[in-house]
DNA sequence: CCAATACCAAACACATTGTTCAGCAACAGT
DNA sequence: ACTGTTGCTGAACAATGTGTTTGGTATTGG
């Protein structure tokens, strides 16, 4: 790819990163990143069809970082879920800059859509050990929970340990979602 | 209040919600609310400062009738969790057509807001059995899981009995959220 | 070195916002 | 029924944002 490209491409996202820790996404303008981008209105619209477009690539670049090596692929049968709900949460610690952000931002919305859909997965394999309750709403609380989890630790600026925040997301659905034996 | 604001109020909120059932609340312009309601510009703004005030204000309203009289009031100490809960979903899907339409709009986020504050002081009477679970991550799951399970029951066009929804919420969180001696 | 291509600035038509103002209609009290 | 008050209208307004197009310039890769 073009160096240009490249270094347009670089400028524009990290303007929106930039922007994203002032304000909301959703107060963004286009005019707003072009302006801290310093590239032209049409270099832009070359780039990107829309701020929701751009919001998307960079959704996805991060999740490259989360799911795309590393973490799920990692999905082999050995670990336990706390040990690969924790490997998850080292990930987001890493590159906070990136998440944080768009966490904070309403377009944390979006970012849900992605995190239910490499979650379910994960949270599909194992069972609960409570009756009676429908396994589509067990899968969707237990990926908008961890989410949410997700969202609190990085407004406590990730305080506490991966491995602690796993524990106490595991605490919290002991029931829904149990294959550790020890629950205290 | 004069007669021809109440018209116009219910004019502009009838509009909004028509409105929200047909696109996402940030897809939705002033314009499109002023043309649904069939109002003047300048009066729309007489009403309300911003779109936003508009959706705060229908908020109100719908919070109004869940916890305003009845519901929250009624927080006396007789009742288990299970009951509160379950009268909470007994106003929600009576007043399906108010809210259906925001909580699936993104201005969930919004109504999000106004659930959590409301349902924190709920279910902070009901200790938790697990330790080592920091109180504010507890409540603010708690919160966010009711939520995300009113969500869930509104799009399937609230099949289940409010009963049966929550007692699937308090399994959910048999461990975090346990007063029930009836865990089966 | 050269052709391809990414950039830029400027201008464009268009939509949306929020304000203002003059004229008209509905209201409440006497 | 009369009257002063209040709310609605429709139109115009500046300001801002969007997305596209243009012609010219600079960088790139081969």
């Amino acid at each position: 790819m073009d160096r240009r490209q490249q270094k347009t491409r670089k400028a524009i996202f990290d303007a929106f990163q930039t922007l994203l820790e002032a304000k909301r996404y959703d107060h963004i303008t286009v005019q707003d990143i072009i302006d801290e981008a310093n590239v032209g209105r049409s270099t832009f619209y070359a780039h990107f069809e829309t701020k929701e477009a751009l919001l998307d690539a960079l959704c996805d670049e991060a999740f490259f970082h989360l799911f795309g090596k590393n973490a799920c692929t990692f999905t082999g049968s050995g670990d336990t879920l706390e040990g690969r709900l924790t490997h998850i949460l080292w990930h987001v610690r890493e590159s906070r800059n990136n998440l944080s952000a768009i966490l904070r931002s309403n377009g944390g919305e979006i970012f849900l859509s992605y995190f239910r859909e490499h979650l379910s997965a994960l949270f599909a394999e194992v069972p609960s050990t409570v009756s009676g309750l429908p396994e589509a709403y067990r899968l969707r609380m237990l990926a908008a929970g961890f989410t949410e989890t997700v969202v609190w630790w990085a407004e406590e600026k990730y305080r506490e340990e991966p491995g602690t925040v796993a524990a106490c997301f595991l605490k919290m659905y002991a029931g829904a979602c149990q294959e550790t034996k020890s629950v205290v």
